[in-house]
This record gives structure tokens, C-alpha cells and sequence, in this order.
DNA sequence: AGAAAATCAAGAGCAGTGCTCTCGAAATGT
DNA sequence: ACATTTCGAGAGCACTGCTCTTGATTTTCT
């Protein structure tokens, strides 16, 4: 029983080896050319074996897509302790800022989660997890500046179409000990979608000719909504 | 001469037909699985003969990519066109639903042009046009809306290294008749990044478990940025 | 310790892809 | 009427994802 665990480490360490593999043509050539052939060829196997440890190229992708979610989860959690607890704002930006940071370094990692579903889409279960991480880190900020009674914006009203969606979500702040406005709730996912909007604009390319300096215009443009929350 | 014309004028239908049957399959099932073949198959002809008509898939794709865009833009200009003129929320709103129903009807599409950039992306610069179609309509707005002193917003100060990038685009907005300040095109932008942010999120299923009544949402979202971009 | 069962790498093979080249036939220009 | 361009068809290359079989090794059960 421990020599089957020999079978189950060695065979841990080369699905670890086949993602690296796949990573780095991934990085190089996209998504769209990740050939399971070419990372088979890489490590001196033939295509056939990596079958044993992927059923399919669409698995192999899926673990990437684990894979950089985690990885973008763990740089954000990092960046954002970093931060004075109590600087809500500068918490927020934080995140801003390592989110954009990480999808610079891994471009087509950030294209893989937050492009054009590659596949036909059916989102495995075990990439909800791991898509939640910097989701989790903005509500939690969001949660204690109300709780510390620093959130300030104007209340707007709600229509009840959308009120009644929000329930769950309601929930899921509470859970984080921030009890919060339907409005707020809005405003934070309108601030989430704008962060992903901008990052994916720029690094999409869809902002030449709009903007040059990606770097201030990224700045102010969280900062100016960071205040749109309230923080 | 004439004759000449009626090859290129059967060169053309072909061409028209040849990208149907590639929009078509398109739909079906994604530009990924686009396949140069399948529509040859489609039309009877053999693979070889399309590559008279484009020199590459990339090609076919980047035509693809044009119409889509081409599509986009005239369901655009003729929503906004069908609202009262100084009705400048209104046409912003007719704008935003329209990309939105547009990007609904014809996801793939939307993906194409939106989505991760395909090939290695070199965007050729005969799609420069019809992406500019929709940004120019909202300009429009915005500019009408300045002249007739009816847009209001709090003028907050823009780092001056975000300022310097913005002078192309003041005299974008000035040859459309609006004098606007450096705010009000930052404002502008992160509207419209906002629009593209919440469509995608949507379509690309990254707000399951955030909101479910999309349609509310979109429209209520729509208009709290109208009205943070001062309409 | 020896037999049975699971696991594995490798190879051959299938159906599909993008793309190139060559070859006759047809349309076009002179 | 002749020369030139344009076109469709076919064969072929290199590549892809994926399946199946074969023979060897390793693990597990008895």
C-alpha cells in the first residue's frame, strides 16, 4: 500500500509535468494551439500515454483553467493582505492591481478563463471554487468598510425585477458579516464587471486608439470606481 | 468588359455564399470549430476551390469578423436613430440594448469580435471602420448632449499623465461638435468599458450565481452609467 | 512467494484539419 | 482564332484528437 502510493506520486508528479508542458505552449502559442501531440512530444512520451492522464484535450484545458484561476486567486489574496486592514480603499485597489497585473503576465492564461468559452462550455463544477477566490476578497472588503460604518454613496432605488435577484447574494455578505444594501450589491458587481471590462479591453486590444498609457488610465479609472461603491 | 464583370460578379455571389455557409456553421458551433472544409463540403465544391476566394482561413474569419462587426454597428445606428434627438439618455439606452440584443441573437459572433483574440491577433486594418461604428455613435451622443448644456456630472481631477493620452480624442469629439473636458472622456470610456464588461460577463456565463434576471439588470446597470457619465 | 489483476508506454490506425501543387477545362482578352 | 488568365478538381503533406491492441511492468490478492 505504500509502494501504490509510489504508482500515485510518480503518476502525480508527471500529470504536474504535463500541465507545465501544456503551460508553456500555452503561453507561446494560445489556447487554440495547445496540442495535446505537441506537449506529448515535449516530454519524450508518445501521444497515446498522456491519454492515461488526461481522457481528453478538453480535461487538460479544464486543469489549466483550474490552474490559473487558483493562481489569480492566490496573487490577489496576497496582494490584498498586504494592505492596512483598515484601508478599505486601498484594499480594493489592491485586488485592481493584481488582477490586472497577473492577466499582463499571463495573457492567454486570463484569455483562457475570461475569453470566449473554448469548448462548448460546460463549466465542471470544481472551476467554481477557484473562480470565486477574487470574488470572495472584494465582498470581504466590501463587508468590513460597512461594518466599520466607512461606506458612504447614495442610496438609489432599486427596481424590484432586480430586487428579488439579489437575495442569495444578500446572503453571501451577510455570511462575511457585512449586512449591505440591495444597491450595494449593484454597485459591487457593476465595479467587478468594470474591472474585468477594462483588463479585458486592453489586453484584447480593443482600446488602441482610445488609450496609450494603460498603466495611469487603469489606475484612475479603478479609483474612480472604488468611490462609485463608496470606499 | 462587360464580360468581365460577370465573372467578378459571380466571383462576388460566391464569395457572399461562401461566407453564409461559414456564418452558419459558425453559429452552430463556434469559431473554433470553423472548419474551411465543412463549408466547401457545404457548397459541393472541394476544399481547394474556396482557397481561390480566400487565401486562408484567417482570412474567412477576418471577413467573418467584419460583417459582424458591420451587423453590430447598423442595428446600433438604427436603434438609436428611432429615439427623439434630445432624448440623450434615451438614445444612450437605445445603444446599449441594442448591443445587447445583438450580442444575444448572434453569440458566436459576439465572441468572435469580442472574445479572445483567435489567431495571434493582428487586427487588419480594414476592421478598424466598422469597429469604430458604435464608439462613434455614443460620441455622438455625448457631443449632442454637451452642446445643449444639458449633461451635468462632477468634474473630478484626471492625473496628468492620464490627460496627456487624451488629446486625440477630445478633437474626436470636437470634429462631432461637442467641447468636452477630460473627465467627460474618461467617463465615456469606462461607460462603453463597462457595456462590453456586462455583456460579456453574460454571455460568457461568468455571472451565474450573480444575478439570473439578466435583462433587468443589464437595464438598470445601463442607466446608473448613463447617469454617472452625467446623461 | 506465486498467481491474478491493474496499470502503463508504445505503435498502428482512423477521420478529420489547413494548405500546396499540378492538371485539364472553361472563360476572357486581344 | 490564339494566348492568357481564372477556375474546379484531385492528390498529397503534415498535422490534429482519439481509439484500440499488444506486450511489459507493477501492484494486489491469495
Amino acid at each position: 500500500m505504500n509502494a501504490a502510493s509510489v504508482r500515485s506520486r510518480v503518476r502525480a508528479e508527471l500529470v504536474d509535468e504535463i500541465k507545465e508542458a501544456a503551460r508553456r505552449q500555452l503561453a507561446i502559442e494560445g489556447a487554440a494551439a495547445l496540442s495535446l501531440r505537441a506537449v506529448a512530444r515535449e516530454m519524450g512520451m508518445v501521444s497515446s500515454a498522456v491519454y492515461r492522464y488526461f481522457p481528453s484535450r478538453d480535461d487538460l484545458l479544464t486543469a489549466l483553467i483550474v490552474d490559473a484561476y487558483n493562481a489569480m486567486g492566490e496573487r490577489v489574496e496576497e496582494a490584498e493582505s498586504a494592505v492596512r486592514r483598515t484601508d478599505y480603499r486601498g484594499r480594493w485597489m489592491a485586488v485592481c492591481h493584481a488582477v490586472r497585473d497577473w492577466a499582463r503576465a499571463s495573457p492567454h492564461e486570463y484569455g483562457l478563463v475570461f475569453g470566449t468559452p473554448v469548448p462548448k462550455y460546460a463549466a465542471p463544477a470544481d472551476t467554481i471554487p477557484p473562480a470565486m477566490r477574487v470574488t470572495v476578497v472584494l465582498v470581504q472588503i466590501v463587508a468590513d468598510a460597512v461594518r466599520a460604518g466607512v461606506l458612504v454613496a447614495d442610496r438609489e432605488p432599486i427596481p424590484k425585477a432586480v430586487r428579488a435577484d439579489l437575495a442569495p447574494i444578500r446572503v453571501f455578505f451577510a455570511e462575511r458579516g457585512g449586512i449591505v444594501d440591495d444597491d450595494l450589491i449593484v454597485r459591487s458587481i457593476m465595479a467587478w464587471t468594470h474591472i474585468y471590462g477594462a483588463i479585458s479591453f486592453e489586453l484584447f486590444g480593443h482600446r488602441v486608439g482610445m488609450v496609450s498609457k494603460h498603466d495611469g488610465f487603469f489606475d484612475h479609472e479603478m479609483r474612480r470606481m472604488a468611490a462609485f461603491v463608496g470606499l
